[in-house]
RNA sequence: GAUUUAGUAGCUCAGCUGGUAGAGCACAUCCCUUUUAAGGAUGGGGUCCUGGGUUCGAAUCCCAGCUAGAUCACCA
């Protein structure tokens, strides 16, 4: 463990963080404590309030809740505040008199009016009522605080569905995203939505008991996709351990161990680019399931969407940005040669590699010499298809050279049967009749050894034991996975994958260590303790640094801006005084 | 990795044809007993991202770096 020292000068707090420790103080010498242990029982949340509170019914009236303070709106003996707990916000009202029956009112004048802050937590008791203008309102009788917060929050206000001052700066919003839950209630939602689709998923195929499980995410070898790995040591074993790119190796390995469903939620990793839709840790959902082909699968994996966006949005059409898109079934299913015939008038059935060149060169598509007949097919698809597949799509029967874990196609030679399924011109899903054939696995692995001497450097890593568990034999199956963080933002209409991630991943920010002479070698060379301070701040951290100074008079002269400008009130220097320091 | 835009108060941003740092909200003090992005008065708050350069003088112009966004490349 590294210890870091971090030296939390008051001076370089800010004023509004220096006058909330000042506060903290006072409530601790009043003998209440800021950070109070007990359990806060509560009995309702402000959304409950807000959704069922009736005048006539005159209920919720001895209501408890806890929340932090998003507003305050400070009158004389009486006050307004905003609190907001995990359902929502409501509207507080507090009075001098109700708050301090007695003669001491310091729970109100200088508790509640001055020693607490916007971002401070408490919990409330008292009943509800409609304010004059028509807001659902606690009336508070008695407040407790449960935190203090120190540090000053954004403040965000709204109108009318109209942000004011909304943080909006990504780089405070994914590196603090406590500050950004806090502020932007939408984006609680976004998170909300996405377990719902997880657990949407999860019932649907619990239901059909298919069972989840869990697979290595470290691995000796990174198999199932073609990606680089992010690669680690382990000490004991002293190997060489790879963070999961996919787990469909170990997937199909239960399916040989009698399974007849499985499925994972999994974490992968990926050690390339990032963007708006790559993040270098993602979730993909994995289903296998014996006895079926990919045509069952497509069915299946229209179901699954269903399911979900209704569960979501309580209907199948969905806007996307500036698009409207409709999820209800069934979906568009074309083959991926068909498509490129539709797309560029070319039909490429049976064209060999100098072939599909050519065609490249006329749609001046990029390729190169290492590229085989898939991966050109594929570039040409990408780049004249992939924008057309707004509404959800099945792209089937793929090239072999691309799919070296899928079964070769029932009557198309050279195509496998492979679907990936479109949806705003994404891949969502990506599935197969699985390969199950032995031999065949293993010659479709050394095609991949092929490719990768010829220069791919994302060709397939060979996994013998994976060929051993279907030399003991798979049944017929199918796999599917889907990525959740994509199907994520389609479903919540977000327009980066790191704003489906809790905590996505960002260049962390490197600190410098700031090495520090000691108090004493100041004095030792002669300079008054309080300039030292002044010295530090002005970037002369170390003696060593003051005795590369050349002109004492410059020196002395930056020492009495600083103290000019913060007010310190020091006597001022000659620069004959600084001269002797620096002898 | 390439191109490009941005980084100024706690937050949102203005200032950028070089000449002592600005606004709104927030904060502090005061007035106001049901207010609504509350109002009024006064006040405090800044390493203008970092480091160089040009200049009498740089938030502003030039170069380099850091961080972030966008586009592209990479990533089936």
């Amino acid at each position: 463990m590294h210890k870091f020292l971090i030296c939390m000068n008051i001076q370089e707090l800010s004023e509004q963080e220096q006058i909330r420790r000042k506060s903290l103080e006072d409530l601790r010498n009043l003998g209440i404590n800021p950070y109070p242990a007990a359990e806060y029982k509560t009995n309702v949340f402000a959304q409950d309030i807000l959704d069922n509170f009736s005048q006539e019914k005159n209920n919720f009236q001895d209501v408890c809740l806890a929340g932090r303070i998003m507003s305050r709106r400070i009158m004389g003996n009486a006050s307004f505040a905003e609190l907001m707990d995990s359902s929502g916000r409501v509207q507080i009202y507090l009075r001098r008199d109700d708050i301090c029956p007695g003669e001491d009112k310091t729970m109100y004048n200088t508790v509640f009016k001055h020693l607490l802050d916007i971002g401070d937590i408490i919990g409330v008791k008292g009943h509800v009522f409609k304010t004059q203008m028509g807001e659902t309102t606690v009336h508070v009788r008695e407040f407790t605080i449960l935190c203090k917060s120190i540090h000053p929050l954004p403040i965000v206000k709204e109108k009318d569905g109209k942000m004011y001052d909304a943080v909006t700066d990504h780089e405070m919003r994914y590196r603090q995203r406590y500050i950004d839950l806090i502020v932007n209630p939408r984006v609680r939602d976004v998170f909300r939505k996405r377990t719902q689709i997880v657990q949407s998923m999860r019932e649907l195929f619990n239901s059909r008991g298919y069972l989840e499980v869990e697979t290595p995410i470290l691995q000796p070898i990174p198999g199932g996709a073609t990606a680089r790995p992010f690669i680690t040591h382990h000490n004991t074993l002293d190997i060489p351990l790879y963070l999961r790119i996919a787990n469909e190796l170990y997937l199909k390995r239960l399916i040989v161990g009698g399974y007849e469903g499985v499925y994972e939620f999994s974490k992968d990793f990926r050690n390339e680019g990032m963007d708006r839709t790559h993040n270098p840790e993602f979730t993909v959902m994995e289903i296998y399931i014996a006895y079926k082909d990919y045509n069952w699968m497509m069915t299946f994996t229209e179901e699954i969407i269903k399911k979900a966006v209704l569960d979501l949005h309580g209907k199948t059409e969905i806007t996307y940005g500036e698009k409207v898109i409709n999820l209800n079934p069934p979906y568009k299913r074309i083959s991926m040669l068909d498509s490129i015939r539709e797309n560029t008038g070319v039909d490429i059935m049976g064209m060999d590699e100098a072939g599909l060149r050519k065609v490249c060169e006329r749609f001046e598509i990029e390729h190169d010499p290492t590229m085989g007949k898939g991966k050109l097919i594929d570039s040409i698809f990408k780049e004249k298809c992939e924008f057309t597949l707004v509404q959800p799509t099945f792209i089937i029967d793929y090239p072999a050279e691309t799919s070296p874990l899928t079964k070769m196609h029932r009557t198309k030679p050279g195509l496998t049967e492979r679907f990936e399924l479109f949806i705003n011109c994404k891949e969502i899903a990506n599935a197969y009749s699985e390969l199950n054939d032995p031999i065949d696995q293993m010659e479709r692995f050394q095609d991949q050894l092929r490719l990768s001497e010829k220069g791919d450097d994302e060709a397939m890593f060979i996994d013998l034991d994976f060929v051993k568990a279907l030399e003991v034999g798979m049944p017929p199956t199918s796999g599917m996975g889907m990525g959740i963080d994509r199907l994520t933002m389609l479903l919540t209409d977000q327009p980066s994958i790191q704003d489906v991630l809790l905590f996505p991943q960002m260049k962390s920010i490197i600190q410098k260590a700031v090495l520090e002479s000691q108090k004493e070698e100041y004095l030792g060379l002669g300079i008054p303790e309080e300039w030292i301070d002044p010295l530090k701040k002005l970037g002369y951290t170390t003696v060593s640094k003051l005795k590369e100074v050349e002109k004492a008079g410059k020196l002395a002269n930056d020492l009495n801006g600083y103290n000019k400008k913060n007010k310190l009130g020091l006597t001022g220097l000659s620069p004959e005084a600084v001269g002797k320091w620096l002898k």
